[in-house]
DNA sequence: CAAATCAATAACCCATTGGCTATTGATTAA
DNA sequence: TTAATCAATAGCCAATGGGTTATTGATTTG
């Protein structure tokens, strides 16, 4: 679907969104307030992007008394991964390990 | 690098110009004229994203006469699939089967 | 040479978006 | 219960970006 596809890339494109993203990811589970301390921008704004990240299922949100703990889902990536496996003309197998396949893609 | 990955989640972030850039990934090289009748928008717009594309690394330019073919550079998706990757939490193995990885990124 | 075609550029418009401050609602602490 | 803290929402503003039409430059064609 073209729409999903829309969404995630839309989604990642800011480089704050991502980043908190990407924090989510390597670090597990953090509050908005652990966030914003390390985004660089005001908390609503980080609420914000965490809102456009829950929208396209990139996160998930766990409410603890008053704060508010958000978690990557990572299942969400999978139709970027097809996408881009797909316009790199991996059509062959599912199982092709990664070095034939970036050597096919050197141009 | 984050301005990389930035240039190349933003650009493929326009639908439009994700399906410029899908038509030249499945359909191979295609003059400026031909991308216009399929896309939707203007001949200048056309150009506006192809620009960007080149602009990213994604696309060629071959000029012949007075037509232009563009063709996709397959290569520069590779920072997106490493992104996705290593987002993903695919670290042990560059040759993990991707069924594998696919049932692991299940949630 | 004159006319037509192809693609890029210029100049503009409007919608979207990411940021801010201020505020609100809810929960916890004094 | 009053004060403080956390996160979301509201309302605003400026920048960006994708679209348009008009034009230009270059190359073919008549």
């Amino acid at each position: 679907m073209t729409a999903t596809h829309d969404m995630l890339f839309r989604t990642l494109a800011d480089p704050t969104r991502r980043a908190i993203f990407e924090r989510l990811c390597r670090q597990g589970e953090q509050t908005v307030g652990a966030l914003t301390a390390e985004a660089g921008v005001s908390q609503p704004a980080v609420s914000k992007h965490l809102g456009v990240l829950k929208g396209a299922g990139l996160v998930r949100d766990r409410h603890e008394g008053r704060q508010t703990h958000y978690s990557a889902q990572l299942g969400a990536l999978a139709p970027l991964m097809d996408w881009t496996r797909e316009m790199a003309g991996v059509w062959e197998s599912r199982f092709d390990d990664l070095e034939n396949l970036l050597k096919r893609m050197d141009q």
